[in-house]
RNA sequence: GUGGGCGUAGCUCAAUUAGGUUAGAGCGUCUGGUUGUGGCCCAGAAGGCUGGGGGUUCAAGUCCCCUCGCUCACCCCA
């Protein structure tokens, strides 16, 4: 691997021809599923303000606190690679005065996001996501509509053995109750649980249920769940997206201890996960957010969404066995055996392209044996020659490389003749 | 951020039990196999400061240290 000379960073990865297929197959798919709800594509900056994840994403992350790649410009302002994707969706809403628009507002993007950590299988420095945010309604049936955009997507990828976790955390005025009830639970037992949970005790207690070290795992087991202290509307809330999700046949396991790492999440919160997967397996996750346009200092404005890593959507196509389609190769190489059919090569390579025939030339006269190896490792399905016998004639040889007699036409005919080869047909050629 | 494994041509791997002459092969690439015809086959070539640096030794791809990178687990997330 590393040869001499420059290497890409650590943690980032390289997108080759190869991948094109696997990739392309995950934003078409997911695409069409946001077409089929109404969600429209938005993209924004890969750089924001700093100040826009130190409010949105919450200063007790671990992205916010360890995990961004911040930097000053040289005009002296703090800018950061984005290390996700919902507060730039909720600042651009605000910015371009979406609340006129017919609510809610539903997004969809497709965008790299940077976390500085170690990188790891299925963990990468810059990543990429698929990701949607419905902007402006609260309703519970939003909720689902995402939730269902995101499953569905999975499913038509192919991916079907991934389960989805749900929990609602509540809202604001419950939050301190729980929140207290799980102080009140876990001290006593202080002892009994790592130090990370310990300074979660003081920091941000919902955190604590979803450590997965075992002390920990044994404490929590019995501790509050959040659902108990659930005000009457967040219960209602809850009760119908869990019963939508139902009519939309998604199967949901309710998970007490999904706490999710963002501070803004409230109500919903989910999480889609392969069966046997470990921590840093997530598929894809999101939730309820009705409060983050209001610390950003805009007005009220509820949201719901979900990112999910593209990266990980390949990997977990490759766990289930998916091949990926094969990438694109030429139909038609155009081969010069001498420097005077450098013209005509090139004039009936664009004619062939004009027609939407893909094209590869032969740069350089050369024998025909070099060129038909090269046109059959390319793997076009015709090579046509053109030679001093071809030039003088006005005419060039077609040769069909899956088997078959090679014929002699007429320039005038090389792109019907070459499309009707092509697509199966004879050749219609004078031999 | 914490711990473990690994690092030889573009790729997959070799390199004779405690170190020993010009580090090999297959695949791939390029060029040829007389006269204008591919796939198979044959031949040849290109391609490595053995990730990088330092150390031990008469001698290091092989041993030691550092560093970089990959990888696995933890953590966290997508």
């Amino acid at each position: 691997m590393p040869s001499p000379g420059l290497q890409r960073p650590r943690g980032t990865a390289d997108r080759l021809p190869a991948d094109a297929p696997a990739w392309d197959g995950v934003l078409r798919a997911f695409a069409r599923e946001c077409r089929l709800r109404n969600f429209q594509p938005i993209s924004t900056p890969t750089f924001e303000t700093t100040e826009l994840f130190d409010k949105g994403t919450g200063a007790t992350t671990d992205i916010v606190q360890r995990e961004m790649y911040t930097f000053d410009d040289r005009g002296g302002d703090s800018l950061t690679l984005r290390p996700e994707g919902t507060p730039s969706i909720v600042r651009a809403y605000q910015q371009h005065g979406m609340h006129v628009l017919p609510q809610p507002v539903k997004l969809y993007y497709v965008l790299p996001v940077f976390r500085y950590d170690r990188p790891q299988a299925g963990r990468l420095r810059e990543h990429h996501q698929i990701g949607a945010e419905a902007l402006g309604d609260p309703n519970p049936a939003v909720d689902a509509e995402v939730i269902d955009l995101l499953w569905s997507t999975l499913r038509a990828l192919g991916i079907s053995d991934l389960a989805l976790h749900v929990n609602s955390l509540g809202d604001p005025e419950s939050r301190p109750a729980y929140r207290a009830a799980l102080v009140a639970f876990f001290t006593p037992h202080a002892d009994k649980i790592c130090a990370d949970c310990q300074q979660r005790l003081t920091q941000n207690p919902l955190r604590l249920l979803d450590c997965k070290k075992p002390p920990c795992e044994r404490v929590s087991a019995d501790a509050p769940r959040s659902l108990d202290y659930l005000g009457d509307a967040a219960r209602e809330h809850f009760d119908t997206l869990r019963r939508l999700l139902g009519a939309l046949d998604i199967p949901c396991t309710l998970d007490h201890r999904l706490a999710r790492g963002l501070d803004y999440y409230n109500r919903t919160v989910f999480e889609i996960v392969p069966p046997h997967g470990s921590a840093q397996s997530t598929v894809g996750g999101g939730g309820r957010y009705d409060y983050l346009a209001e610390t950003l200092g805009g007005p009220h404005l509820p949201g719901v969404g979900f990112g999910s890593g593209i990266e990980r959507i390949l990997l977990n196509r490759r766990r289930v066995g998916l091949e990926e389609a094969a990438t694109h190769v030429p139909d038609v190489y155009v081969a010069p055996l001498a420097d005077a059919a450098l013209t005509v090569v090139t004039t009936v390579a664009a004619g062939l392209r004009q027609a939407g025939v893909a094209t590869e030339v032969g740069y350089a006269a050369a024998s025909p044996r070099s060129h038909l190896r090269r046109a059959n490792a390319i793997g076009a399905r015709v090579a046509l020659i053109v030679g001093n016998r071809e030039v003088e004639a006005g005419r060039v040889t077609l040769k069909p490389l899956g088997g078959g007699d090679q014929v002699d036409v007429a320039l005038d005919d090389v792109v019907s003749s070459t499309q009707a080869v092509l697509a199966g047909r004879a050749t219609g050629g004078d031999a």
